[in-house]
DNA sequence: CATCATGCGTTCAAATAGTGAACGCAGTTT
DNA sequence: AAACTGCGTTCACTATTTGAACGCATGATG
């Protein structure tokens, strides 16, 4: 599943990495093979990323990942809402964090 | 499937109100009646919370979950734990959040 | 040149996780 | 007594994720 997280994510990995192989890019991810596969040819598919064949003495046949113009224009989207989601987490976090740490206190003397 | 954050959850809201039905463990977790069910279910099973029946005019028929002893005990464990991993979080969120502030802006030069 | 070893993207059957409609039960209401 | 409501439970179905296995292209080895 392509949620916003992994769309922001491999966007950003690719724009810094444009010839980093999909078993590097799941393991940066956290996940599986097969679904990195799936996520990179959903951003394909819509548009927002290009693959070119290039040939590399390490990487035997690997690509290079290209944002487009609508990828590069979708990142700096995506990466404003994502940072504006962080910001409202750690705004949550803080409260969380505050709310856990009575809680520990409170365990303690039961 | 029962994790952490699960755990502590449920944990937490029981402990907050013995009374809440399923259906509203659910809701408040986001997740379906039948993954409450299962979850409540494993925490039973391993000894964190037990069940007593009871009747009250409103709910026809309902449990109160109770926690164990070894269920507080575990409680203050996986609070601590949680509060743990949550300033991990938080930390790294800072970072991020300035590392987006910098793509955001980099982005919009391109 | 031929063989092997390595690393790539791709595939897909199997495993795992998650959903929510439907059920039986027990009180409450009509 | 019949209808209604809310409870926990179930489970067939769907969605999601995994990773072993494959074919291909290159570099290394004999």
């Amino acid at each position: 599943m392509l949620t916003d997280e992994y769309r922001y994510k491999i966007l950003k990995l690719v724009q810094e990495k444009p010839d980093i192989s999909q078993r590097e890019l799941a393991k940066a991810l956290g996940v599986s093979l097969g679904k990195t596969n799936f996520c990179l040819k959903a951003l394909v598919e819509v548009g927002l990323l290009k693959v070119s064949n290039f040939r590399n003495s390490k990487n035997k046949l690997a690509y290079m990942y290209v944002l487009t113009p609508k990828g590069i224009e979708h990142k700096a989207t995506v990466t404003i809402n994502f940072l504006k989601h962080k910001i409202k987490e750690y705004e949550q976090l803080a409260h969380e964090i505050a709310e856990l740490r009575n809680e520990v206190t409170d365990d303690l003397q039961e």
